[in-house]
DNA sequence: CCACGGATTGGCT
DNA sequence: GCCAATCCGTGGA
């Protein structure tokens, strides 16, 4: 699992579809952040989709704003957003131009760097199995153990520095679908998805 | 184990 | 001025 070389960036395309079909697909790719010589990574276990044009939870919902802009671009772009006074969430772009669309990343099973992602949630280095579990098992300790933060707004993830690798698609049947959590509108609509049986989607 | 609420910034009305 | 796509600690059973 050290070894990611022989998997290859998602391309433009991939994210360049709707936002249910890329929510969907991107389980079970590996989120990779280059910091410094380490290479932070984590398969995505657990994700949402966010839609402006009829979801009234999407940030996008208002219209454009400076907060939201990216959001209107084309898909494969990182939209990093701040809340509760205290935590930073990230998502996905998607679609085409103007769509306002994108998947938050709501949690990852940790691969590489295990060690830097312990030292930025809890600067410290020791882990037991239960602190792994709890390193990323949520879109604000996800930010939190990757060091992302408002500087990551708006990158491309086609570019060297925050990027998702390519894995072998997952089958339906290892996928559950559910209402999303944490809002409070648009609260019936089935867009979160999660790998079935895996220890490290978000715990309710 | 579960329920509850405080923290704390900044975006938007 | 309101309140959020969250997290964590506390207190009770």
């Amino acid at each position: 699992m050290k070894n990611l070389r022989p998997f290859n960036k998602l391309p433009r395309n991939f994210y360049t579809r709707d936002v249910i079909t890329v929510a969907k697909e991107l389980l079970g790719k590996v989120l990779v952040k280059k910091e410094g010589r380490e290479l932070l990574s984590g398969l995505i276990v657990e994700t949402e989709a966010y839609d402006g044009s009829v979801d009234q939870a999407a940030h996008t919902f208002i219209g454009r704003t400076k907060r939201n802009e990216i959001m209107f671009n084309y898909g494969g772009y990182f939209y990093v957003y701040f809340t509760y006074g205290a935590h930073f969430c990230c998502n996905i772009v998607t679609g085409k131009k103007e769509e306002g669309t994108a998947v938050l990343i709501r949690a990852v099973e940790p691969l590489t760097g295990i060690k830097q992602m312990t030292e930025n949630r809890f600067n410290k280095t020791l882990v037991n199995d239960k602190e792994k579990i709890n390193l990323t098992n949520g879109p604000g300790k996800v930010c939190k153990a990757f060091n992302i933060n408002k500087e990551h707004y708006g990158l491309d993830l086609t570019g060297n520095s925050v990027f998702v690798l390519d894995r072998p698609r997952l089958s339906n049947k290892d996928i559950v679908i559910t209402k999303r959590i944490g809002i409070k509108k648009s609260v019936d609509l089935p867009w979160r998805f999660f790998i079935k049986d895996n220890s490290y989607v978000t715990k309710r």
